[in-house]
DNA sequence: CTTGACCTTAGAGTTGGCTCTAAGGTGTAT
DNA sequence: ATACACCTTAGAGCCAACTCTAAGGTCAAG
């Protein structure tokens, strides 16, 4: 039985992170002491290093909750239901690769056609390129990959509001 | 002289969204008509369009900040500051690539682990992986690679303390 | 003269995954 | 006894880039 910075220095995980995944129904501590603090079970340590393993490939809490509850009870699910959780997944991030690899192709162009020197940005190609809107052109031309692209999807499907933006978080 | 709608309509972007740019100083509507409606002249319309290309290339608004800023005078910068912009996003867009094509090659391994079978996911190679921490053994070698990575970059440079996760937005 | 489409503003809500704060209780070493 | 590190909770704040709401004013058509 640890407690929870024990588990956190364990994990690699926050004490925060544990509590917040806790919160939203991920782990849990199958104990407490007399005074209230959490104590951990190897169980409940095992569990952790799942939600650990899962995130780090790159799951969602809400697809890591999928998995768990397949994981608590095997016998009730089906391999497909895992590969199909796993494939949707691949996919979405395919999906985002490719749009970052376009947004690649664009900087990497743009980055070309100017030299980049230490004179007067008078005439930077960069700057005419945005101006003239031929920034992306080889991007934009195909028409389908603006705001849609596989949407299609049949998983969580909250049908979010906001495009696929970029996103880099620096 | 048009109208935000009318602007809207021509530039793809919602009305909202150019409230929202103006706001964050990025356009601006030159005119008002008597009842305080905006009303946008070439210029203006010009600089929204520029905004877009470089949103559409992957810029984020602070960036296009600067870019605009640039723009407005030119003869006062030089070409190599906006190589610097370009090339900063560009390592920033490459380095998420790096991470997702890590990801993705996971979510490869795992997916051609497993058949998928309707049968019972008792031994889910899968849910096995995961358990085992093994999911994304090829991943977590590289010891550089995790929390690190493109950090030391001399842009925005806000110092985010949450670390650099997956984000794929379905 | 009313309907309905447009416009205005300040400000709140959304997304996901944390991250932190406030205000307090507990445990242990000196 | 007192400092200090740890633990508890509910709840707020953060990030980017929107997106929407409320509560109202404007304008052209029928």
């Amino acid at each position: 039985m640890m407690k929870i910075s024990q588990l956190a220095a364990h994990s690699g995980l926050s004490a925060h992170t544990l509590r917040f995944y806790e919160k939203n129904g991920l782990i849990e501590a199958s104990g407490r002491s007399s005074s209230g603090y959490r104590s951990y079970s190897e169980d409940d340590v095992r569990r952790v290093e799942f939600v650990k393993t899962a995130r780090d490939a790159g799951f969602s809490l809400d697809e890591i909750s999928q998995l768990l509850s397949i994981r608590l009870d095997r016998d009730q699910h089906t391999c497909e239901e895992v590969t199909a959780i796993t494939r949707h997944k691949l996919d979405a991030v395919s999906a985002k690769i490719a749009q970052l690899e376009e947004i690649r192709r664009s900087l990497a162009l743009l980055l070309k056609s100017c030299d980049g020197g230490l004179d007067s940005a008078e005439h930077c190609s960069i700057i005419e390129a945005l101006d003239a809107g031929t920034a992306a052109a080889a991007v934009q031309a195909p028409q389908a990959a603006r705001s849609g692209a596989a949407k299609n999807d049949a998983g969580p499907a909250k049908t979010s509001p906001n495009a696929v933006r970029a996103k880099t978080k620096e």
